[in-house]
DNA sequence: AGCAACGCCTGATAGC
DNA sequence: TGCTATCAGGCGTTGC
């Protein structure tokens, strides 16, 4: 499941290869994943355009073009963008491949077997036509997201914190695997109400959210299911993942079997003994 | 308002 | 073995 660290390490895989590119022609495979405008609207008004900048912001991949519009991907569950270079054989393209954008240079091809995932183009001043788009909260990679900024923020909700962190409107970019990742390092029940947090444990999960988001990009994502980069290739930081999808095998701090409990109905891992709710 | 539950989806896996 | 039931979960929507 694409969260930051997967995103981010998309759109630094596309950007080596598709920045400034010219868009040929799109072909649609399945319409609904067309989110604005209407399918042929998409196709002609995408035609000839080329590609100037690549962001992110939280979990969507942000595509600007030479017209002022912006292309914008959301991967949510199973979704893949992939770039192959001319030559590739289009008959190894995946099962449920719904768009293939032609380029002068190669093709980008967007797959996702659950169907979850959208596209959007629109003018790029009118971001809020992206649904979820403008009420995403703090980048936390960002030096605007202080710690100051974070502890007031927690203070504020009696939620339980991992809800809490999976609201992109309070922070974006975070999915199930780093918010147990962070509780996890921070010692931290995912059931804890975030008002009752000490101080120190505020300071020790805003540190925590960083760090493994940051080694998330360092390891290129983590590729648990149906991941990987836009060059198509897997990540790594499955690899180093503490807790997430662990139940049953020993802390690596104490030894316990880690547990996995449903925290506001989402598959949660953590370690009994290191992260107590009380 | 604020939170829980549901619906969208297919493929992997567990269970019989 | 081969079938069916369950689960995976981001996020918008619906319901309490």
């Amino acid at each position: 499941m694409p969260e930051l660290p997967e995103v981010e390490t998309i759109i630094r895989g596309l950007r080596k290869n598709i920045l400034g590119a010219r868009i040929l022609g799109v072909e649609i495979y399945l319409p609904k994943v067309v989110a604005t405008p209407e399918p042929d609207l998409f196709k002609s008004k995408l035609k000839g355009k080329q590609i100037n900048t690549l962001k992110r912001r939280g979990k969507y991949i942000l595509v600007y073009l030479s017209d002022n519009s912006l292309l914008a991907f959301h991967l949510r569950m199973t979704g893949q963008l992939v770039f192959h270079k001319p030559g590739y054989n289009e008959a190894d393209f995946p099962k449920h491949t719904h768009l293939v954008f032609r380029l002068d240079r190669g093709l980008l091809r967007f797959t996702d077997p659950r169907q979850f995932g959208r596209v959007w183009l629109v003018p790029k001043d009118k971001p809020e036509w992206i649904s979820g788009l403008t009420k995403l909260g703090p980048e936390p990679l960002d030096d605007t997201f202080t710690e100051e900024r974070f502890k007031d923020k927690i203070r504020q909700h009696k939620q339980k914190i991992k809800p809490l962190l999976l609201d992109q409107a309070f922070i974006a970019g975070l999915g199930n695997i780093y918010t147990d990742e962070a509780l996890y390092r921070a010692r931290i029940h995912p059931a804890k109400r975030a008002s009752d947090l000490t101080a120190r444990e505020t300071e020790t999960l805003y540190r925590a959210i960083k760090e493994v988001l940051s080694e998330g990009i360092k390891y290129k994502g983590t590729s648990v299911r149906d991941y990987v980069d836009g060059t198509g290739d897997e990540g790594h930081y499955q690899e180093r993942l503490a807790v997430y999808g662990k139940k049953g095998m020993a802390c690596y701090r104490c030894g316990t079997p880690i547990s996995r409990i449903l925290c506001a109905n989402r598959g949660t891992y953590y370690c009994p003994r290191c992260q107590k709710l009380t």
